[in-house]
DNA sequence: ACAACAAGTCACCAAACAGTGACTTAATAA
DNA sequence: TTATTAAGTCACTGTTTGGTGACTTGTTGT
């Protein structure tokens, strides 16, 4: 007396690879990269392993193409930005302040940060690539031609504070303060970002060539 | 015709514990945290890996003692401090230099900082809770006086740019360059204390409440 | 000298984990 | 309908890892 239609188990290779770059996607949020092991995957997958091998080549090759299909940084650019006018200031500023609440605001994002620092990993160098060039492409085109000669103290003002943002959203793991400032609190988050703006107003201040201001 | 005093193996428990020790000392070095595992513990330090759950009573127990025996904040008030008439300013820019050339020269305490940010547990807890502390004093006595409402504004400056020099410090895993930096260069890191400095100086010229320079 | 204790070793077990061969069964096209 | 292909399962092997009981042997006090 069983039904035969009980559960006639779907079979699609595309959906299927999709749930297991899925559940690639949903363990590293939650347990981070260490937690990547075959059986985890298929068990989160519902599949079996085999399958990982059978269309990935293994998991190495799976958990490469879930990084190659990541794109944190397409929107980094947005459309809305103001003609530039004042040498990049307020894109600056804008660019920092969102990525500070990006990275804040998205696991994944953090997941993969923190992994790219502690697994050298090709798909990882081309994620960090990937958004070097992003930056680059505002940094030669907009800061550079301001700042003229002093255009590499400015690029290493910038790493200084968008890899602080980057660390401040990742540190809260053990402690929640870091000078003192609550990085988990919106009050601790806000000071932070008028610190951003603080200093690059700052920076801009000091180092153009004609507004002495 | 077996010389009976071919190795007498050495017998002592002291010596045997400190063994235990730089052995994980020595592997977090080389392979990082992940890399700690009973076996790989045991044989490094020569001995049998039943020692450690005697001695120690577990791996766990074994790591946090060891991260209990590190001291990696106790230097960062040097006696050669100028006298404060400056607001900190000066103390300030060399904290913040001497820190990004300690990290970037401590292997272990990148393996410490970035161990912090991937796992939850109390003695690391107190590694992030005793550099707060370190740093508070600086903070409560000397900058805060100094900026009065300014205060926490500055502290978000300093956290920023105390977590990017970790960060640069850190990153150069998948690839060297930050925002165009090479962050494994001479240059680059000159050029990144030249920054460091460069903001503390800005940051003091803009709110110090009197020298509006 | 030797009893007693603790330092240290070794063999062994259990659980976690990666990987594969042989099978079952759904979809599809002739 | 049925032969073929490939999606998917399952049970099994082998390896790595953590952990322990039973043993051997150096050290120490008397």
């Amino acid at each position: 007396m069983e039904k035969k239609t009980a559960k006639p188990r779907e079979r699609n290779k595309d959906k299927s690879k999709q749930q297991f770059l899925d559940a690639v996607g949903k363990i590293l949020k939650t347990k981070g990269y260490a937690g990547l092991k075959v059986n985890d995957i298929a068990a989160t997958a519902g599949l079996d392993k085999k399958l990982i091998y059978k269309y990935f080549g293994g998991v190495d090759q799976l958990i490469d193409e879930y990084i190659r299909s990541l794109d944190f940084w397409s929107n980094v650019t947005p459309e809305d930005m103001p003609p530039i006018t004042d040498g990049g200031e307020a894109m600056a500023k804008k660019t920092l302040v969102e990525q500070f609440d990006y990275v804040g605001s998205n696991k994944e994002l953090q997941k993969i940060l923190l992994w790219g620092l502690s697994e050298k990993r090709k798909s990882l160098k081309r994620v960090a690539d990937e958004r070097e060039a992003v930056g680059d492409v505002l940094l030669s085109n907009i800061t550079d031609p301001h700042f003229g000669e002093q255009a590499s103290r400015f690029r290493a003002a910038m790493a200084l504070l968008v890899s602080g943002a980057y660390y401040l959203n990742l540190y809260p793991v053990n402690t929640k303060t870091f000078c003192g400032i609550d990085v988990t609190t919106e009050e601790g988050r806000n000071e932070i970002k008028k610190a951003l703006e603080m200093l690059v107003e700052l920076v801009y201040e000091k180092n153009s060539p004609k507004t002495g201001k």
